[in-house]
DNA sequence: ATTTGCTCAGCTC
DNA sequence: GAGCTGAGCAAAT
Protein backbone atom coordinates (compact mmCIF):
# COMPACT_ATOMS: atom_id res chain seq x y z
CA UNK A 1 0.00 0.00 0.00
CA UNK A 2 1.27 3.40 -0.70
CA UNK A 3 2.06 5.38 2.40
CA UNK A 4 -0.15 7.77 3.79
CA UNK A 5 0.64 10.87 1.04
CA UNK A 6 0.61 14.19 2.03
CA UNK A 7 -1.82 15.08 -0.73
CA UNK A 8 -4.03 12.19 -0.35
CA UNK A 9 -4.39 12.81 3.26
CA UNK A 10 -5.91 16.14 2.43
CA UNK A 11 -8.42 14.47 -0.13
CA UNK A 12 -9.58 12.49 2.85
CA UNK A 13 -10.29 15.54 5.07
CA UNK A 14 -12.17 17.66 2.14
CA UNK A 15 -14.28 14.85 1.49
CA UNK A 16 -15.10 14.13 5.15
CA UNK A 17 -15.44 18.05 6.10
CA UNK A 18 -18.03 17.91 3.09
CA UNK A 19 -19.80 15.06 4.21
CA UNK A 20 -20.49 16.44 7.29
CA UNK A 21 -24.45 18.06 7.47
CA UNK A 22 -24.99 21.66 7.54
CA UNK A 23 -26.00 22.51 11.27
CA UNK A 24 -22.90 19.76 12.87
CA UNK A 25 -19.47 19.91 13.19
CA UNK A 26 -16.82 17.79 13.69
CA UNK A 27 -13.51 18.48 15.80
CA UNK A 28 -9.98 17.67 13.92
CA UNK A 29 -9.39 14.50 16.34
CA UNK A 30 -12.32 12.86 15.09
CA UNK A 31 -10.94 13.41 11.41
CA UNK A 32 -7.45 12.37 12.63
CA UNK A 33 -8.33 9.31 13.96
CA UNK A 34 -10.47 8.42 10.79
CA UNK A 35 -7.30 8.79 8.94
CA UNK A 36 -5.32 7.23 11.26
CA UNK A 37 -3.05 10.83 11.77
CA UNK A 38 -2.46 12.94 14.31
CA UNK A 39 -4.82 15.99 14.53
CA UNK A 40 -2.18 18.58 13.81
CA UNK A 41 -1.83 17.05 10.52
CA UNK A 42 -5.03 17.81 9.75
CA UNK A 43 -5.00 21.51 11.48
CA UNK A 44 -2.16 21.48 8.91
CA UNK A 45 -3.78 19.93 5.96
CA UNK A 46 -6.43 22.91 6.47
CA UNK A 47 -3.96 25.58 6.56
CA UNK A 48 -2.36 24.25 3.37
CA UNK A 49 -6.18 24.18 2.02
CA UNK A 50 -5.70 24.48 -1.83
CA UNK A 51 -9.28 24.60 -2.35
CA UNK A 52 -11.24 26.55 0.48
CA UNK A 53 -14.35 26.91 -1.15
CA UNK A 54 -14.80 22.55 -0.55
CA UNK A 55 -13.56 22.81 2.34
CA UNK A 56 -15.59 24.74 5.49
CA UNK A 57 -12.52 25.53 8.02
CA UNK A 58 -15.35 26.88 10.34
CA UNK A 59 -17.23 23.47 10.26
CA UNK A 60 -13.61 22.38 11.79
CA UNK A 61 -13.41 22.69 15.62
CA UNK A 62 -11.50 21.58 18.72
CA UNK A 63 -12.57 18.83 20.93
CA UNK A 64 -12.31 21.19 23.61
CA UNK A 65 -15.82 22.79 21.93
CA UNK A 66 -13.35 25.54 20.87
CA UNK A 67 -13.70 27.24 17.16
CA UNK A 68 -10.05 26.40 17.03
CA UNK A 69 -7.88 28.80 14.96
CA UNK A 70 -9.44 29.24 11.37
CA UNK A 71 -9.08 33.14 11.17
CA UNK A 72 -8.15 35.12 13.93
CA UNK A 73 -8.89 38.05 12.49
CA UNK A 74 -12.83 37.77 12.50
CA UNK A 75 -13.23 35.56 15.40
CA UNK A 76 -16.84 36.50 15.50
CA UNK A 77 -17.65 36.03 11.94
CA UNK A 78 -16.86 32.69 12.48
CA UNK A 79 -19.07 31.93 15.10
CA UNK A 80 -22.11 33.78 13.48
CA UNK A 81 -21.39 31.36 10.13
CA UNK A 82 -21.70 28.76 12.32
CA UNK A 83 -25.03 29.48 14.12
CA UNK A 84 -26.78 30.30 11.15
CA UNK A 85 -25.95 26.98 9.80
CA UNK A 86 -27.83 25.51 12.80
CA UNK A 87 -25.04 25.07 15.52
CA UNK A 88 -26.03 25.59 18.87
CA UNK A 89 -23.32 27.48 20.94
CA UNK A 90 -23.10 27.21 24.31
CA UNK A 91 -21.49 30.75 25.78
CA UNK A 92 -18.36 31.13 22.62
CA UNK A 93 -18.27 27.60 22.42
CA UNK A 94 -19.78 25.09 20.31
CA UNK A 95 -22.89 22.91 21.85
CA UNK A 96 -22.05 19.33 22.32
CA UNK A 97 -25.33 18.37 20.61
CA UNK A 98 -24.05 19.89 17.35
CA UNK A 99 -21.00 17.71 17.69
CA UNK A 100 -21.48 15.46 14.57
CA UNK A 101 -17.91 13.35 15.44
CA UNK A 102 -19.49 10.13 17.05
CA UNK A 103 -21.53 9.90 13.83
CA UNK A 104 -19.29 10.16 11.39
CA UNK A 105 -17.32 7.50 13.25
CA UNK A 106 -20.24 5.16 13.06
CA UNK A 107 -20.98 6.36 9.48
CA UNK A 108 -17.19 4.64 9.08
CA UNK A 109 -17.81 1.80 10.43
CA UNK A 110 -15.19 2.58 13.05
CA UNK A 111 -17.06 2.26 16.40
CA UNK A 112 -15.32 3.65 19.06
C1' DA B 1 -11.96 25.62 35.85
C1' DT B 2 -7.29 26.50 34.82
C1' DT B 3 -2.46 25.29 33.83
C1' DT B 4 1.29 22.41 32.10
C1' DG B 5 3.38 18.91 29.21
C1' DC B 6 3.50 15.85 25.29
C1' DT B 7 3.07 14.29 20.73
C1' DC B 8 3.38 14.19 15.31
C1' DA B 9 3.94 16.13 11.14
C1' DG B 10 5.11 19.72 8.02
C1' DC B 11 8.06 23.75 7.10
C1' DT B 12 12.38 26.37 7.47
C1' DC B 13 17.32 27.14 8.08
C1' DG C 1 20.45 16.88 7.96
C1' DA C 2 18.75 19.16 12.16
C1' DG C 3 15.66 22.18 14.49
C1' DC C 4 11.40 24.89 15.12
C1' DT C 5 6.57 25.91 15.10
C1' DG C 6 1.97 24.85 15.41
C1' DA C 7 -5.77 26.05 13.41
C1' DG C 8 -4.49 20.38 19.33
C1' DC C 9 -5.08 16.90 22.98
C1' DA C 10 -4.75 14.91 27.28
C1' DA C 11 -3.64 14.79 31.96
C1' DA C 12 -2.85 16.87 36.43
C1' DT C 13 -3.93 20.26 39.91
Amino acid sequence: MKETSWNDIKEAIYMLVQLVPIGKVVSYSAIAKVLGISPRTVARALVQNPMPIIVPCHRVIMKNRNLGGYTPRNPQFKRKLLEIEGVAFENSKVSRTSIYDKELWHKLDLSL
